[in-house]
DNA sequence: AGGTCAACCTGAGCGC
DNA sequence: TGCGCTCAGGTTGACC
C-alpha cells in the first residue's frame, strides 16, 4: 500500500484518537506480521499515554509515556482505521461497532484509547511490522539508521541528491526507491516524479545533469504534497483512518497508464510499461530522456 | 562495493 | 465453477 502520502494521511487521521490519549486496551490476534510482535507487546502498550504521533519515512511513530516508541509500518496492504464510540462504520465487508469485538480475518491488532476510540490494524499480506524501540535510541535502531533524508524537508535538495547519486550505475528509478538515498518514495511516486521532470527511469543515476537533479527534487516534493492533499492513492488497499479511499489515483499522469497517450503538452508519445528490478515502471519514451 | 532478484503473503482479475 | 497465471503502495537477505 503505502508510500509517504498514504502513511502521512493515515497518521493525520489517527491523531485525534491517539495523540495525548491513553491506550486502555491492546489486542494482538497473531504472533507476527513480517516479523514477530515484541515480547509482552500488549502489556507494554496498555496504560501508556501517547505523547505524540509522528512519521519517519514510511513508519508511523507513537512516543509512549514510558519511554518506548511504538513503530508501525503498513507494508503493502496495511490499513489503520479509527472507530469512535457508538459510531458504526462500514469497511469492506465488515461492519464494526465499538463494543462487540467483531474483527475480520486480517485484523491483527486492535487498540482502544480513552478518546474513546478503537483503532484496528488490518494487513492481509502481512508485510507490515510493529516494533517497540527506546525513544531515546530511535535513530540508532536498525530500522532507522542509514535512512536518507525526509523528501519534504530542506535536507532533501539538489546538492544532497547530486552527492548521493554520484557515480551510481543503477537506474535512477532504483536509486529513488532506495530508502538510504531518500525516504518515502515508492513505485507510484517515483514514476510520477520522473515523469514530471522528463527523466527516463532507465537513466543511470550518476548520469543526470545538475538541472535534471534539481528538477527531480522539485517534482518529488510537489507530487508528494499533491498526493497528501488528496488523501493518498488507493489502488486496492489503502484507506484513510476514516475508512475512505484516497483520491490521488485519479491524478496519476503515468502510473498504470500503459498504452495511453502521454499527458505532457505537445507530446505525441504513448506511455510504456517496463520491468525494473522486478517492478513495473511507467514512462513516456518520447519525452522522458 | 554495488547491483539485481527472489522471497515473504493474500487476494483480485483475467483467460480458458 | 474452477483452475492457473499475473499483478499489487515494501523491505530484506542471498547471490553475482
Amino acid at each position: 500500500m503505502p508510500e509517504l502520502p498514504e502513511v502521512e494521511t493515515v497518521r493525520m487521521g489517527l491523531v485525534p484518537a491517539l495523540e495525548g490519549r491513553i491506550i486502555t486496551k491492546a489486542l494482538v490476534r497473531r504472533a507476527d506480521l513480517r516479523r514477530p510482535f515484541p515480547p509482552r507487546f500488549a502489556a507494554r502498550l496498555e496504560g501508556q499515554r501517547v505523547l505524540r504521533l509522528t512519521r519517519r519515512a514510511k513508519y508511523i511513530l507513537a512516543d509512549l509515556s514510558g519511554g518506548e516508541t511504538l513503530v508501525i509500518h503498513l507494508g503493502m496492504s496495511g490499513r489503520m482505521a479509527v472507530y469512535a464510540k457508538g459510531q458504526r462504520t462500514k469497511l469492506g465487508n465488515y461492519v464494526y461497532d465499538i463494543g462487540p469485538p467483531v474483527e475480520g480475518r486480517h485484523d491483527h491488532v486492535v487498540l482502544e484509547t480513552d478518546a474513546p476510540a478503537r483503532i484496528v490494524y488490518t494487513d492481509h499480506r502481512r508485510f507490515g511490522l510493529m516494533a517497540l524501540v527506546e525513544t531515546a535510541a530511535l535513530d540508532d535502531d536498525a530500522l532507522f539508521a542509514g535512512l536518507g533524508p525526509e523528501p519534504l524537508s530542506p535536507a532533501f535538495n539538489a546538492k544532497m541528491l547530486t552527492a548521493a547519486l554520484d557515480g551510481r550505475r543503477t537506474p535512477i528509478k532504483s536509486a529513488l526507491l532506495d530508502q538510504r538515498i531518500v525516504v518515502g518514495l515508492g513505485n507510484i511516486y517515483v514514476a510520477e516524479a520522473l515523469f514530471r521532470s522528463f527523466i527516463s527511469p532507465k537513466r543511470l543515476a550518476g548520469s543526470l545533469k545538475p538541472e535534471q537533479v534539481a528538477a527531480l527534487v522539485k517534482a518529488s516534493k510537489q507530487v508528494l504534497k499533491d498526493a497528501i492533499a488528496k488523501g493518498g492513492s488507493t489502488l486496492r488497499d489503502h484507506a484513510q483512518a476514516t475508512g475512505d479511499p484516497g483520491n490521488f489515483q485519479h491524478h496519476f499522469q503515468v502510473y498504470g497508464r500503459a498504452g495511453k497517450p502521454c499527458l505532457h503538452k505537445g507530446c505525441r508519445g504513448t506511455v510504456k510499461r517496463i520491468t525494473q528490478a522486478g517492478r513495473s515502471s511507467f514512462y513516456c519514451p518520447v519525452c522522458q530522456k
